[in-house]
DNA sequence: CTGTTAGCGCATTCAA
DNA sequence: TTGAATGCGCTAACAG
């Protein structure tokens, strides 16, 4: 391995002004930099990052940690997603990922600590919030640099977290539903644990009682994801007397799996039952039907939390923020008009 | 940041003995563990990681890169899924895991050096392979420690990696095909640059002359995923006057568009046209109809790898290997016999 | 069985 | 503008 030290030699001059050269120190001439860089080339000097981390107290890497469901959360297509935003201003930023490989929540928070406690990272994004997460108190306690991408359970204020505005969303895609003239809506969300189901479901409630609809229980229903249950909540449903003639669904992936329990039960989409649902994955355009579906913006969700995760790195000081990336609807081709 | 020294202070001993009670050194007392380790909980050490690997000359992580065009390619399920199984064995190891993120190959590459150069990670995981790629190359030339997932473009003894035989899976599954009756098969695969489209395609052509049956180039198609191209391709297959009765997809991702598309033409899988795939994703279970697919085991393909990766970077003089996968098919309802 | 010493590669004081 | 010296936190010789 070629140090400083070596580079140091063969360009003539000490170890400490080669080191200000890689740090493009001001005070160091034109000259001696052209000399020095020339040997650096020469040998094929690379910094030694464990070295500088060292001294320098960062390692200019983020911590990216995953749910802990990762068996099935992590199929999501926000995932990837996200991930890209994330990378996109880590690499521009030169810092690195690191990416939490646990399975279990046990797990997990031994990861994060080891992260923070062995200075691996100088700061963790976090891609859920559960209540009362012992990863989110651990941080607080801490007070190691974190964003949330989500709403946090409690300290909202105190901690800084990047999220949609998943009420309004939620009423604005019900309301686009009961504009259409449907009146029996139904819900179906993920786990009750999450916050972007409460919120999309707050709002959904928000936007019947607005327009003076009906709110029955048993048109909600929470299922995981795309398993064996999803299709016992949606026969259940279906086999109401006056079953639902819209359905407002939490996610696009759980939006795949009804739309194959509503063919198979032989009800079609659009046709007798419009569906809306929420983020807008990749997926949503090769659904058949082609979902409409709010767009969250998942990429720059992942971007921005990165940037303001990063300031925070730099600036232990910077105010907790919270940052609400806008939606939009996408209009296809899973709502009719009805009547 | 309480150090080493802090906890000898504590624990009135030497530094280098508290660094011995963390190396679970045999030489030292029970009685003076016991001692050293009621001192690191009470001050909460925590070894610093970059000071360890400083002079161990080792980061005990390893890089994980993805291909260049993240944009599309990161959408498969295939990598968080692969991602799960290396994960598994890097948190297993007490490893830990960095993520590429670059978008382009040349950014990529960039990235690639840096990790090397810099002794950010121990290894490297190339989850693609490409024709003459300039990664595999600069890897090879520093002889530094990397596992392919995927066959390498050349130097196939040299190099490490980690496969299934995409050959014979794409035979048998053809002949699964032409078991249940069909004579006009089609091919519709990814990238030709890719190994896997390549390897697959010549089992499918083998198959068919095996069996005596025309190999028709208009029945082979390329689309890059799920873009628009593949909306034209599979028209144009669609038009032939003799159409295929099944299909070979190379991808379930790549299905996942085609039986979108079929339906907008009208045909119905598997009645008017039978199809098979690959990958055994979890979205093959909840399209419609689900998918008949060869499960190529892709969490397996990901521990495999980084457990050889792991492997080579302890001992460097570890001999290239290769290791195959085995596949098996996976039989739901998108065949159907025919005549 | 434990302490002393040295050094990993780098950045940064303080002098010059 | 540059060099010498020091230390980041840890591990590993070498003594004892």
């Amino acid at each position: 391995m070629v140090t400083i030290k070596d580079v140091a030699k063969a360009s003539g001059v000490s170890p400490s002004t080669v080191s200000r050269v890689i740090a493009d120190n001001p005070r160091i001439t034109e000259e001696t930099k052209k000399k020095v860089r020339k040997a650096m080339k020469q040998l094929g000097y690379h910094p030694n990052i464990s070295a500088r981390n060292l001294v320098a107290k960062s390692t200019k890497a983020i911590g990216v940690i995953m749910p802990s469901s990762a068996n099935t959360a992590l199929q999501n297509p926000f995932f990837p997603e996200i991930l890209r935003g994330i990378g996109s201003v880590i690499h521009k930023m030169q810092y690195s990922m690191s990416l939490s490989t646990g399975e279990t929540e046990e797990e997990i928070f031994a990861e994060v600590q080891r992260m923070v406690y062995g200075s691996y990272v100088d700061g963790v994004i976090l891609l859920y919030s559960r209540v009362n997460d012992r990863i989110t108190n651990f941080l607080r306690e801490k007070d190691f640099p974190f964003v949330i991408v989500g709403k946090p359970y409690d300290y909202e204020t105190a901690i800084t977290h990047v999220d949609n505005d998943n009420f309004n969303a939620g009423k604005e895609i019900t309301k686009h539903l009961i504009e259409k003239g449907h009146k029996r809506i139904g819900f179906i969300g993920g786990s009750r644990e999450l916050f972007v189901t409460m919120d999309r479901e707050a709002g959904y409630i928000a936007a019947l009682q607005e327009n003076g609809l009906e709110i029955r229980d048993e048109y909600k229903i929470h299922t995981e994801f795309l398993k064996s249950g999803g299709r016992e909540a949606i026969e259940y449903l279906l086999s109401l007397e006056t079953r639902p003639t819209g359905l407002v669904v939490s996610d696009d992936l759980i939006s795949l799996g009804i739309l194959a329990r509503l063919e198979e039960a032989g009800i079609q989409v659009p046709t007798d039952v419009s569906l809306v649902s929420f983020n807008n994955v990749y997926l949503s355009e090769i659904t058949r039907p082609a979902l409409t579906t709010v767009d969250i913006q998942i990429y720059e969700l992942g971007a921005q939390s990165a940037k303001v995760l990063i300031e925070k790195t730099k600036n232990k000081d910077e105010p907790a923020k919270r940052i609400i990336i806008p939606y939009k609807i996408v209009h296809r081709d899973s709502v009719s008009e009805i009547e």
